[in-house]
Parts: structure tokens; sequence; C-alpha cells
DNA sequence: ATCTGTGCAAAGGGTTTGCATTCAC
DNA sequence: GTGAATGCAAACCCTTTGCACAGAT
């Protein structure tokens, strides 16, 4: 089970902080295990929800400057989908280097890893003489459901469209 | 030489409007004007500038109401490098597919093709049930420059930075 | 006790929109 | 002539920030 691994990547956060001289505090310990209770992608606003429902003193301000701590830490990737808020990713921590399958559709988002892209990508970055930091790949595309059938049980639920 | 496929791409625009049944305004074809100029990437206010140069008429407002359509042409991607503005690629019309290095250093952007990781991509979207619509790679890295010399070139020259 | 972190509300900044006017068709 | 397109300025929306207070170390 994946439980293990979250609640260790909230650990590794609240080393980060301890790490950093930053404070542990309430605030960012919701925040924290708001991110790490779920699998899902998110946005800021989202994950002031969750962090609300564990302690309801939490603001939007506390939230916006605690997101680039947890990517800095490397825990979550952020990332731009080309809408007009960011989405945020926990799984990060888990698998560092994934891609998305975004359904245009439906705006289902499916991760994937490939190191046979990731190498292609690192050769071609080396004939340009770029060292590499990070890798994004996105394909965008529909799933089959709609096609299919002809509707998508992903449509209702709160899909990110450009 | 360029000139004639920059031509083209104008032309397929205007096509593109009256195929619609979209008029032809002395504003649009300053703008489609101004975005075939170059092979630059450019942001809506950099369009913006552009525009007036040749139309000084060209309000900010026509340049956001422009760009939806120069995307939905097909002639223009829109680009999204985490940044706060988005990124617009008039290249796309004569490179369809193309992916992107960018300079975590100096903004640079420089475009690449390969085939190989677009095979890769719609074998993998395959496996998912996708049909892939649009590919987008990215590769963040630090190009040779600053490493080897110190300082790079394009540092001063408005990079585009998060 | 100190000084970082917080909540609140206001400010920022790119993008969008309502409305009267202009102009392509 | 008629309705789409424009310019202007205000509105929007997400995100950031200034400030006084709270709380972690």
């Amino acid at each position: 089970m994946q439980t293990t691994e979250r609640e260790h990547a909230k650990q590794r956060f609240l080393d980060f902080l301890a790490g950093k001289g930053f404070r542990v505090t309430t605030q960012r310990r919701a925040i924290v295990e708001a991110v790490f209770a779920t699998n899902e992608h998110f946005t800021a606003d989202q994950l002031h929800e969750w962090a609300r429902q564990r302690d309801p003193s939490v603001s939007r301000a506390t939230v916006y400057r605690a997101l680039p701590l947890l990517v800095e830490s490397g825990l979550v990737r952020e990332m731009d989908f080309g809408g007009d808020r960011k989405i945020y990713d926990p799984n990060y921590a888990v698998h560092p280097e994934h891609s998305h399958l975004v359904c245009a559709d439906c705006g289902r988002i499916i991760e994937f890893s490939s190191e046979q892209i990731a190498r292609l990508q690192r050769q071609i970055s080396r004939e340009f003489g770029f060292t590499v930091i990070s890798q994004r790949v996105q394909i965008i595309g529909r799933c089959e459901q709609l096609r299919r059938t002809g509707h998508c049980p992903h449509r209702a639920g709160g899909a990110e469209k450009e």
C-alpha cells in the first residue's frame, strides 16, 4: 500500500522545513497532511479547502506561501496545462519523473513514465549543449470513453479545461 | 528563404477568417503581419507592440481577441512554460510538431523535432486508449554559455524567467 | 524574548468583457 | 444598411504582499 510512502513524504517535508530553519506550524502541518492524504492533482484552492478541513484557521495566503516550499522540497511538482491556474502533483515524491496524458474531453490526467523518452531527451539536450534539469512531456488527446460510449464518466467531475 | 512561407502563413490566416465568416479588418491585418514578420516567440504584449508599429490604433483588447483565432487557425501555438504569461510560437505553421528546450539561466528557447519521441508518445497513448491531439515536450536545462564562460549572451536580452 | 509565520484585506498583473462607436461586408 | 469588430476602461481572477498580531523555538 501507498500509505507508508505518503507518510514518508510528509516526514520528508517536515525534515525539509527543519533543515532550512523554517518553523513547523500547525497550519503547515495541516497543509502537508492534506497534500499527502491524496494522490490526486490539486489546485491551490483545492488544497486550501482540504487543509481547512483539518484546521479551519488555514488561510489562502498561507497555502500560497506553503506551495513554493512544497515544490522546493521536491515532493510536489508544479504543472501547467495551459489553464488559468496551476496544478500541483503530490505523486512527484514517489515517481520523480513522470509524464502526463490529458484528455481534452474530460480533463482526466493519467500519469506514465517512459525511460525511453527520457533517454532520447537527454541525448537531444546534449546535442544542443544543454544540461537537463527537468523534462516535461504532455500528451493532449481524447480518451476512449466519449468516443465509444458517447459520454465520459469524468466529464461531470470537475474537469480542467482550457 | 523563409519569407515565402511566412507570406503563405499570413494568407492562410486571412483565408481562415474568410472561411469562418470573420471580417478582415485593418487591425487583424496588422496583427497577422506582425506575427509572421518574425519567427520569434512572443507574448500578447509584445504582439501588441509590434502590431502598433504597423497600425497604432490596434488596442490590447483586439490583440487578445485575435490570439485565439490565430491559435484556432493552427498557425500559432500557445505555450506555457510555467511563467505568468503565455507565450506564442509562430513557427507552428511551418513546423507543426516541434518541441522546446528552455534554458533556465537565460530563458533562451530552442526548437527541435524528434520523430522518435513522437512515435513513442503515440504508442503510449494507444496503450491507454487515447487518441493523440497534440504533444508537448519541454526540456528545462542550462545551456553551455553560462557554465563555460560565466555569462550568457541571452541573459540581458529580455529572457523569460519564472 | 525573539523573530518567523499567520490572517486579513488590499494590491498586482495578465486577461477578459460591457458598451457605445466604427467599419467591413 | 447591418451586425461584427474595435477601443476604452472597468471588471475578473488567481496570486502576491503589507501590516499588525500570534505563536514556534
